[in-house]
DNA sequence: GTCAATTCACATGAAAGAGACCACGGTCTAGTG
DNA sequence: CTAGACCGTGGTCTCTTTCATGTGAATTGACGA
């Protein structure tokens, strides 16, 4: 994409006949290049596989655990521990919807409700959670307006005359609490006790294995009845998982000895990680196809390494409101300034940022938001700031910016363009 | 030299406000028969 | 008489501000050896 916007503004200037020549060329010859894709969506993260490699215990259990809803029972709220990309969410929506076929079968009123609570302005809040849940019930819920409890009772209302069991997934459930609290899921675990004709079932996903040891007790209880947990895959199991993907993924016999192995150990490194592995196939074939190499070889895996850490990062830099621009901003021109590894304190900062936010024209943040936009940006990962007392000399942020190197320049074009410097 | 008190420069928490968005019900207005 | 415009009230949500309290070690200064 950013190749051809660059081509068409170079032609733009020479002329149109030229330029139709070139694009529509550009196009034939893609059209005309041997694909080495043959299913790209199954690298994708939607993707649901038919098999899942090295789940299987994990896999038969929630079953288990799941099993009575058939009968009509409600089954134990379960509780799924694990890092990111160890095959929770893909071993729950697997068996989940299995039961989910043989209860239609069956005629049996089941109801599986899926829900990302890190989805911002779908389900971040106790509100928009319940009205989510509601909707996908088949009951339209305004997106503001309406008193909590309302939702609630409506909620409350439809399941109890539909008569049916609802199993509620609540995936990166550790995020919403940390959030907005335990409330919800005390109000969703008391639902049952009071509820004649239905019954509701949770299965909570997380990625901190510590979570429930700040949540209210009679929450953890009733909640964690049953546990299980995901232990990262090692790289061997990374490259089952990958085999068996590329398989679909790739035309045969494009991929380069060694690759598969190399990107197995690239995911592995970073806490077996099977959702990075498969990106980074992904990543790597699209590279090697825009250069037009009909095979897969080892150093493009690098290079789709160093890509996509590049581009989650300008992205996420990219994205940010304007006040964190400002802040970072600031810390950068410190920083490039500072040049030795002096680190950074936070009123330095604060003062740098109330210099610019009178030159753009902002409006100036007092320093207890800015002190918390600076931990935000830590907590993503673009600085690292460390509290430190200096003794006699206060309490500080000492902070560093932890993007590499090359890549500053482009920040600051880009923070330049946005805040119009 | 030792030890507790002091002090700095923020960090961290809690609560409350501002402003955007929205639903709902009541009132007003203009068009219709 | 009625549909639609308009308004006020009360609700959520996000980002901020205000006020209050917490923190950890360098420094200070009193004290005793």
């Amino acid at each position: 994409m950013y190749n051809l916007l660059f081509l068409w503004k170079n032609k733009t200037k020479k002329g149109v006949m030229m330029k139709e020549n070139k694009v529509s060329k550009l196009f034939e010859r893609f059209l005309a290049q041997d694909t080495i894709f043959k299913d790209k969506r199954a690298l994708q993260v939607q993707y649901t596989p038919e098999n899942i490699p090295h789940r299987d215990e994990q896999i038969e259990q929630i079953a288990k655990i799941m099993a009575p809803c058939l009968r009509m029972e409600k089954p134990s709220n379960l509780f799924l521990y694990g890092k990111t990309g160890t095959g929770k969410t893909l071993a729950v929506t697997h068996t989940t919807n299995n039961i989910a076929k043989i209860a239609k079968k069956r005629e049996i009123p089941l109801a599986v409700l899926y829900l990302n609570c890190k989805l911002k302005k779908i389900a971040d809040t106790e509100y928009r959670i319940i009205a989510q849940i509601t909707r996908e019930l088949g009951r339209e819920i305004p997106p503001t307006g309406l008193p909590t409890d309302e939702v609630y009772r409506v909620f409350f209302n439809l399941l109890e005359e539909r008569k049916q069991l609802l199993i509620l997934v609540l995936d990166e459930i550790d995020q919403l609490v940390k959030k907005i609290g335990d409330e919800i899921l005390y109000n969703l675990t008391r639902i049952n006790t009071e509820l004649k004709n239905s019954q509701v079932s949770i299965i909570g996903i997380s990625n901190d294995l510590s979570f429930t040891n700040n949540l209210d007790p009679r929450v953890k209880s009733s909640l964690s009845e049953e546990e299980i947990v995901f232990p990262p895959y090692n790289a061997l199991q990374l490259q089952d998982i990958l085999k068996e993907r590329i398989g679909l993924a790739f035309i045969e016999g494009v991929l380069e000895e060694g690759v598969v192995e190399k990107c197995a150990a690239y995911a592995a490194r970073e806490h077996g990680d099977a959702r990075r592995a498969l990106e980074l196939m992904r990543v790597a074939g699209e590279i090697a196809q825009r250069e037009e190499e009909k095979k897969i070889r080892i150093f493009h895996i690098d290079k789709a390494e160093e890509k996509i850490e590049k581009e989650k990062m300008l992205d996420i830099i990219l994205y940010q409101p304007k006040q964190f621009q400002a802040a970072l901003y600031s810390i950068i021109t410190l920083h490039q300034n500072k040049r030795s590894d002096k680190l950074i304190s936070t009123g330095e900062i604060y003062e740098l940022y109330k210099n610019i936010c009178g030159k753009i024209n902002l409006r100036m943040l007092t320093q207890r938001r800015v002190s918390d936009i600076i931990q935000e940006l830590d907590m993503l990962g673009i600085i690292n700031a460390q509290v430190i007392s200096k003794g006699r000399y206060g309490r500080t942020r000492e902070i560093s910016l932890s993007l590499q190197d090359n890549l500053i320049p482009k920040v600051i074009e880009i923070l330049k363009k946005d805040l119009d410097i």
